[in-house]
DNA sequence: CTGAAAGCGCTTACAG
DNA sequence: CTGAAAGCGCTTACAG
């Protein structure tokens, strides 16, 4: 590989002349420039990754830290990923991938100085990962909502707006019994920050209009979705509206309230939380609030990445109606 | 952020006597290793990667190409990412994440040294990415088999057996019409390798046995995989096996032809391939041929970083008897 | 407009 | 068993 002081050699200047024509900080006589340019691409010269970032302790890598962990949907991860990927090499920056679920590995990754900034995925309410984020000379920024964000950046869609906004819309159609068909049990119980939310906005909206509602875990799995829709109709015969939180499930769901011969939306209303890819894949688009996870994962990247210095960033969540619930007279 | 230089004073040592501490490269005595390990400790101190790298030539860190292309299975996908992320820890690496579906981002990450190695998915039989590849100073493995590998080593599951060995499975079982439900249509006309395999090694079993088959590329999604199971029907009515070789269709393919009142595997024959989590997950698990993409993940990784220096490695495929394939008497 | 040199934080021959 | 110093390949004040 040739090195900086091999394109000096070769366009007869100095080490430094090269390393600004290169970044530009100082003006170049145009005849210096052509001869370093020439020289550069004669060599096939790239600067070394590794000497930059110990000259300018700037790596230009951003850790992304994203455990996969049993339950989530994988579909809506590599969008995600897709945002910040795109969005960090928009902005001259490469990605780390960090997969291992603690945090011992991010610190290694930030006390070693690897990574300029770290995006964390699959926050907990109660996440343990917050001590050593918090304790990181590199900004954070997290993909979900703690209980305490302990000064670190947040950004999210608004989940306890979303379950508010759903069950409102359901209640003002006259629902009074409404199911909730959600992630699979492992996510729950590990308290996945934005299933907390949604259930927690779900709630309080029902019980504010004096509504019922069940929660149901769900797999993501064909049989294991017919089997929540089974549960929830047993345990609550009367229910009259089903909101979908689990892309997997959604058309699974969808098919097997036909198979029981449930029309949608006069026999049951049908409300869904999905990207927007996900909803118009399906045969009969249903009514839905979007979760427009690449488009948090390239914000992510520009709030960690400084220009947003935005604490908590919830973004509010928009219902398409598309015919799937009924206005109960 | 403490230095080699801090920890050097703070237990009065020298510098290099740190780093051998560190590296166990020199006998240290007891006395002076303890002093260096208190100080370590105390100080909190982590070798800076770039400063590191730059000493060695060594980055501990291998790129991932994972283009993130229309109709991949993300769900299979992601259990190679899991496995080259896992196995690369194991063995005290990272993972840069490269999304960007071109050679010159490649060649980015090559050239100014941020790689020790690289893992090439998603391969096509004609890989335009082939070129960068093999100029690159550092060992590349590719997951997937492209026409010429030129040099290149190679490691996947081999999909040439794969169909082959379920046609034969088939044939023997004594039928004559097969379809091969496949991958979306995106996968194919790209020439994505595996898919060119497999259909390859489908049809020359069957032109051998004097069988008939046909081929239908399948969207993954549940509208795609029923109306891909009636294209199938309409175009090859006497069919009497499916080959099911896109995870996100299958369930669906498996719920359409019971709502088509077609028994498995009375009224047809039903052979799958998938990796065996997605096979179990199913309500009735089928015959099928797994696809290992954790093990292969990992064992790019050892290919890779050296011990296997095997140029193409083909895993053989193992066939599941799961009772979803009848005999024809 | 350009160059010589210090410095970023390590590793590793070279000496003792 | 240990230290002083060169070197890895850059950037950027400092000088002119």
């Amino acid at each position: 590989m040739a090195t900086i002081e091999d394109v000096a050699k070769a366009a007869n200047v100095s080490m430094s002349t090269v390393s600004y024509v290169l970044s530009g900080k100082r003006t170049i006589s145009a005849d210096t420039r052509l001869r370093v340019e020439q020289a550069i691409r004669k060599l096939g010269y790239r600067p070394h990754a590794g000497a930059r970032a110990l000259a300018m302790s700037k790596t230009h890598i951003i850790g992304l830290v994203a455990p996969l962990r049993a339950g989530v949907d994988v579909n809506v991860i590599l969008q995600f990923v897709a945002g910040i990927a795109t969005r960090a090499r928009e902005r001259d920056h490469d990605v780390l991938l960090l997969t291992q679920d603690d945090a011992d590995s991010i610190a290694r990754a930030a006390q070693t100085s690897m990574v300029d900034a770290l995006v964390v995925m699959d926050v907990e309410s109660d996440d343990p990962r917050l001590e050593t984020l918090e304790s990181v000379r590199q900004p954070v920024v997290l993909i979900g909502l703690p209980h305490d964000p302990r000064g670190l950046s947040c950004i999210d869609l608004d989940f306890e707006k979303v379950g508010q906004r759903a069950a409102e819309h359901l209640i003002e159609g006259g629902h009074r019994r409404i199911a909730l068909i959600g992630a699979p049990e492992e996510v729950r119980k590990r308290h996945t920050s934005y299933a907390d939310r949604m259930l927690h906005g779900l709630s309080t909206a029902c019980r504010a209009a004096d509504a019922e509602w069940t929660y149901q875990p769900t797999p993501s799995s064909g049989s294991g979705a017919a089997a929540s829709v089974d549960a929830v109709l047993k345990r609550m015969p009367e229910v009259t509206a089903l909101m979908v939180h689990n892309e997997v499930a959604l058309p699974h769901v969808i098919s097997h309230l036909q198979t029981l011969g449930l029309r949608v939306p006069e026999d049951i209303s049908l409300i869904a939380l999905a990207p927007g890819s996900v909803i118009d894949a399906l045969a009969r688009p249903v009514t839905g609030i979007d979760l427009p996870a690449e488009r948090i994962g390239r914000l992510a990247v520009d709030t960690v990445l400084g220009d947003d210095d935005a604490e908590v960033r919830l973004l509010q969540p928009v219902l398409t109606d598309r015919g799937t619930t009924r206005h109960l007279t």
